[in-house]
DNA sequence: ATGCTGACGCTGG
DNA sequence: CCCAGCGCCAGCA
């Protein structure tokens, strides 16, 4: 896998427990602040179980997909961790 | 190599 | 507030 990529893997591993980051914040951090699209794509095709993608969420504070358990489980994770904070995007996913 | 896809993000109507 | 249209990039067929 080229830079961007390890860069992406490495940046969502440290992120903390109970601290989300939105996928262009990773996008930024990682060198290309135009690339959110290519960090999800990126959590979608290679996961793996020390990158806790579930705590990449959008701008606007809805939680996208999660490819271990789906939105719901992702959702219940980040209240759990005290990371998830919007009101809205929480009820939206818990119907 | 070429084109399409998607866990995105922003602007405009 | 909701929806449609573009731009951007790394995977995958």
């Amino acid at each position: 896998m080229n830079a961007f990529t390890h860069k992406v893997l490495d940046i969502v591993s440290k992120i903390p427990e109970g601290k989300v980051m939105t996928y262009k914040e990773v996008a930024t951090a990682a060198g290309n602040a135009n690339a959110s699209r290519a960090v999800g794509m990126i959590m979608s095709r290679n996961y793996r179980p020390d990158v806790p993608c579930h705590r990449v969420i959008r701008s606007d504070g809805s939680l996208a997909g999660y490819n271990r358990g789906g939105a719901e489980a992702k959702s219940k994770l980040l209240v759990k961790e005290g990371a998830l904070l919007n009101a809205h995007a929480t009820n939206l996913i818990h119907h």
